[in-house]
RNA sequence: CGGGGCAUAGCGCAGCCUGGUAGCGCGCCUGCCUUGGGAGCAGGAAGUCGGAGGUUCGAAUCCUCCUGUCCCGACCA
């Protein structure tokens, strides 16, 4: 590839609108430029990039026996309403109506459609250990995309779906998929964690994140320091701690004037916040509901869903509080409450308490459950913290930020039931298929990449997922010797394989040294002056700027070595 | 959807408060010069000031509405 012929638009100052690294980084070398909000039109080298990876995922997917197919983009509602989606996927699935006014949707998942198929065309025990994939671009109307690639409306993404006799084969691929996942993102370069994971709204009852590990990451991963253990935070268990056993001190009604937040209230009664109980109110499916946690926890809200079966939660606001409970925010507490209660495993074992008095300006402090109030619900309602221990072994833990870039769930027979995908078995017996789906972001995982492996000057890729291997600067244009041997290069390099941007625009060198690194091209080449004067040309790697002097001749060796050397170590 | 910014040349910004013929840097075009870390000089092109309405002799500037976009929250590959 040459640089005068391609377009790679770079720019020496960032748009406004870029806050991450891969963003700015993106938007700056030229890889991508935004059509509108979270839609980017992907130019030469950013489809490069992209195709690395699905280049990789093409492979580790077909070796897992996996097959690749490709499915419509534009989908009838009629299928959604079978899974009863339609309605649940909320505005997120873009809905029209085509010329004969059918409804339709934009394809942000495919376990319709391929269900849909699956019903069709298999019948048979003898056909089903099927896993079938594609590569497709997706399009969720994300309430706020952000962050570039990162959360894009539209997006790359790689769905694969299997259709497996039981659960024991089903599970069999889920492991096929997590061995290969882990192939993949090893292959790309890339330092990431498997993790356990909720499993959302795709449904389903076991499943794992692929994360990323970048200071930007939009999740947070507990990590143990010792066992494998490793979660996405908002699916960490905590473990219960065992009981107080303290005797019982009588429950004891104070003024506290003005003082509705925890710092407040445990100030001017002066205890700590970890002997104060909070109530907090959400709204479950509009249902109010009352959570107890200790006055220095969150509560954790996927826990709340799950718990309660809820497909939506969200924290009421003060006037939902009041209009629910009759008490203003502050002041709230559990004894005589109005609305359904669920109580933390760790408040359920603490004693002698303090919490809302139910009224303005009163607490109650010593206050205990069971002799003062009934908890309906005891369970793991809290964030897990990074003092908690390993929910698996005791450990401490670490908590760290991570970029998802996979995800496999076992979906288990809920799609097929309701689509009624069927197959007989060896006794001629109608049984539902069981399903799994994995996911990966493919665009994703460049962002990712980036997130992960930059500085100052630019991108730093690694060499798996590098748009060209190697960047050929000519730094004479102008003199015949120069551009002969840059040239020669260029043609030799290409010959033996390796994939090569030649710079032969007429500028000047620090201009090219500048977009080199801000590329990020693993291996720069410079042919110039040293070459008239010296004989050599200088070989610099980007990702530690360790550069090498050699004769034109030693170069494609060299050049090749490092190659295969990069592309092992990601192995 | 709730909260908060921003919208002026391709990009980054000033001008707005206090209304009076639209500016800077980078980029782009031409010429000279220069050539190992985003050079220098000279000349030049380029803007419905996001849109609509209003106030005013006069609006980028003041007011109203709308749209777009970015950031914080709920969602997710």
């Amino acid at each position: 590839m040459r640089y005068s012929q391609s377009l790679i638009p770079t720019l020496k100052e960032t748009p406004a609108e870029a806050v991450v690294a891969s963003h700015r980084l993106l938007l700056r070398g030229g890889y991508i430029r935004k059509l509108t909000a979270g839609i980017y039109s992907y130019l030469p080298l950013g489809l490069a990039a992209v195709r690395k990876v699905e280049q990789i995922v093409r492979e580790e997917m077909n070796r897992a026996g996996a097959q690749e197919l490709l499915l419509p983009m534009v989908q009838p509602a009629d299928l959604w309403h079978e899974t009863g989606r339609y309605q649940k996927y909320g505005p997120e699935l873009l809905r029209f109506r085509d010329r004969h006014d059918r409804e339709s949707c934009l394809g942000p998942t495919h376990e319709e459609v391929i269900t849909d198929l699956a019903r069709r065309e298999i019948r048979s025990y003898r056909d089903m250990g099927k896993n079938l994939y594609q590569i497709q671009t997706k399009f969720r109307d994300e309430i706020r995309p952000r962050f570039g690639l990162m959360r894009g409306r539209e997006f790359i993404m790689k769905d694969a779906y299997s259709f497996d006799v039981d659960d024991e084969q089903s599970e069999n691929c889920y492991q096929l998929m997590f061995d290969a996942y882990k192939r993949i993102f090893t292959r790309c370069g890339l330092d990431f964690r498997p993790v356990e994971a909720d499993s959302g709204t795709i449904g389903g009852s076991f499943s794992h994140e692929f994360m990323v590990l970048a200071d930007t990451g939009e999740d947070t991963l507990v990590i143990c320091s010792s066992c494998k253990y490793a979660a996405n935070m908002e699916k960490a268990a905590v473990k219960a701690p065992a009981a107080d056993d303290a005797p019982l001190l009588d429950l004891e009604k104070v003024e506290t004037p003005g003082k509705r937040k925890v710092a407040a209230v445990c100030d001017f009664l002066d205890i700590d916040p970890s002997e104060l109980v909070k109530t907090l109110v959400f709204l479950a499916d509009g249902e109010p509901v009352a959570v107890l946690v200790r006055g220095d926890r969150e509560v954790e809200e996927v826990k709340l869903k799950n718990q309660i079966g809820a497909v939506e939660v969200e924290m009421a606001d003060d006037k939902q509080v009041y209009d629910a409970t009759g008490v203003p925010t502050g002041y709230l507490g559990p004894v005589g409450i109005k609305v359904k209660l669920l109580v933390d495993s760790e408040v359920a074992a603490m004693k002698n308490f303090t919490v809302g008095g139910n009224e303005k300006n009163y607490h109650m402090k010593n206050v205990n459950i069971g002799r003062d109030f009934e908890g309906t619900t005891v369970a793991d309602l809290r964030q897990i913290t990074k003092d908690d221990p390993c929910p698996e072994c005791g450990a401490p833990i670490t908590l760290r930020e991570g970029i998802e870039v996979g995800h496999i769930f076992k979906l288990g027979t809920g799609y097929s039931e309701a689509m009624e995908a069927y197959y007989k078995d060896r006794d001629g017996e109608e049984k539902p298929m069981v399903m799994g789906c994995y996911g990966i972001g493919v665009s994703r995982v460049v962002a990712a990449a980036i997130e992960q492996n930059h500085d100052e000057n630019g991108i730093i890729f690694p060499m798996p997922l590098a748009p060209v291997q190697v960047i050929l600067l000519n730094l004479g244009i102008n003199d015949a010797e120069i551009s002969k041997v840059a040239e020669s290069l260029y043609a030799e390099l290409q010959e033996k394989g390796v994939e090569v941007l030649l710079d032969d625009r007429d500028e000047r060198p620090g201009f090219k040294f500048k977009d080199a690194d801000l590329l990020g091209i693993p291996l720069r080449v410079t042919v110039g002056k040293r070459l008239t004067k010296d004989g050599v040309v200088e070989l610099r790697q980007r990702k530690d700027g360790s550069t090498e002097e050699l004769t034109p001749e030693q170069l494609s060796d060299r050049v090749l070595a490092l190659i295969d050397s990069a592309m092992k170590a990601a192995q």
